[in-house]
DNA sequence: TTTAATTAATGACTGATGGTCATTTATTAC
DNA sequence: GTAATAAATGACCATCAGTCATTAATTAAA
């Protein structure tokens, strides 16, 4: 009897359906302004069958993102598998996440607007935690670089992995989140270019985290955000 | 004839009591929850007054960030005035920030969530405008010191204090952000103290934009955060 | 094939809420 | 004391997340 496999299959379908219909909704007007109506119409389906696979507008939103974690998480997995040295892959990994943000803003968007505890309301406690789980492996990869940096001995010893990877994600998120919001402001108001910001930040991020011996022998590398007029001058 | 003038001070009264009664309402609820029928009532007025004084829920929420906006400046002002070197008063401006976030986390909140363009809907120009204007003021306190550091030779001279002053400010935002937010995700999935992490990431920073000398000269401040087990061992 | 039972889908409806505006109330001017 | 002006009101509207009784489609049983 292959019909259960078969409902089951449909069933998958149609939630796939959705998250692509609620996924083009979501980008184009954000959590807030997208309706149940107007995802129930780009996935051609009553609204009330939208409830039948998915708990709340919050849960679909969360099922969005969720293939948002997975493209960033193969992202950061192909900047720590190469066979380059640790130092350089710690690099790789800030280079990724700024590729991420540019490749994919409208789900670096959802990750970060859905920080706020204000929309958790209507999430189940099943999305939750398929989403702490993903994200949990995102943090993995950063930190294993950082571990593997510490034993290799190219980052301080003193310094905890996971304490570190948090200090080093942050900075580039809270950077990377202005620049989706706040572009144009700190252009004209401060004259300041964040792009530029967030390529200096990682280069001091990641100088302020190496060991000495490390910082001499990748020195070209660190050099690239510091404007060579500048040096030479002072 | 004082009658304009009393008037005009009567309204200026209500404007301060609609606030008041608003402040209350979104510190406890956050401009989601809020109604505006819940705020008419805790001002003892019919929510239609309120739209005489104020154009927009959201308006009312920048009016009341505003306050906190002041503070944090005064708390910054305070930090940057006293009589102590350049490099102290720098740790100082990051002490002040955590000191703000934690006796004033209402407002501290209030400030990441109204990052998000999608609650500018309802905000006035004029609103819009007061803010901006009063944020600069904060920022000028920190590339103040930032740039007062690179005259006296304890901060790089290559760095840009605009540029300088984002990249702090940047990381001890989205740190205390996740403190607000996920403290205890982190303590529990990672065992990771963000008040630990904070401290650290704080002092990285300062330690990367300090000169040699800065950094010798006030190698005890620097050296707070490392414990010495750690830094003994290794 | 026909009928019963089960599953899937629907959309009218509800309750909540931001914002409006014609009407009422209070204040000031004459 | 009355007209004119300003302030305040709350019933009302439109929007929207979520529900549920009803209908349609599919599967199983006879």
């Amino acid at each position: 009897m292959g019909i259960p496999e078969r409902k089951e299959r449909e069933k998958e379908q149609r939630r796939e359906e959705i998250i692509n219909a609620a996924q083009k909704v979501f980008f184009e007007k954000g959590l807030q302004a997208a309706t149940m109506d107007e995802i129930a119409e780009a996935a051609e389906l009553s609204k009330g069958t939208l409830y039948l696979y998915y708990k709340s507008k919050e849960d679909l939103y969360l099922a969005v993102m969720m293939r948002g974690i997975e493209i960033l998480h193969n992202m950061f997995a192909e900047a720590t598998s190469s066979q380059e040295p640790t130092v350089v892959q710690l690099m790789k990994l800030g280079d990724a996440y700024y590729e991420f943000f540019k490749q994919h803003r409208n789900y670096f968007r959802m990750f970060y607007f859905f920080q706020h505890p204000q929309f958790h309301k209507g999430v189940s406690e099943d999305m939750m935690m398929n989403c702490g789980e993903e994200n949990q492996k995102v943090w993995k990869e950063v930190i294993g670089v950082i571990q593997r940096g510490i034993d290799e001995g190219v980052v301080r010893a003193e310094l905890n992995p996971v304490e570190t990877a948090v200090i080093l994600w942050s900075s580039s998120n809270a950077i990377m989140t202005r620049m989706d919001t706040q572009m144009e402001y700190f252009k004209e108001r401060m004259g300041v270019d964040l792009e530029e910001v967030l390529r200096k930040s990682n280069t001091l991020m990641l100088e302020s985290i190496l060991t000495e011996k490390a910082k001499r022998k990748h020195q070209a590398l660190l050099m690239r955000s510091w404007p060579v007029a500048k040096v030479a001058v002072n």
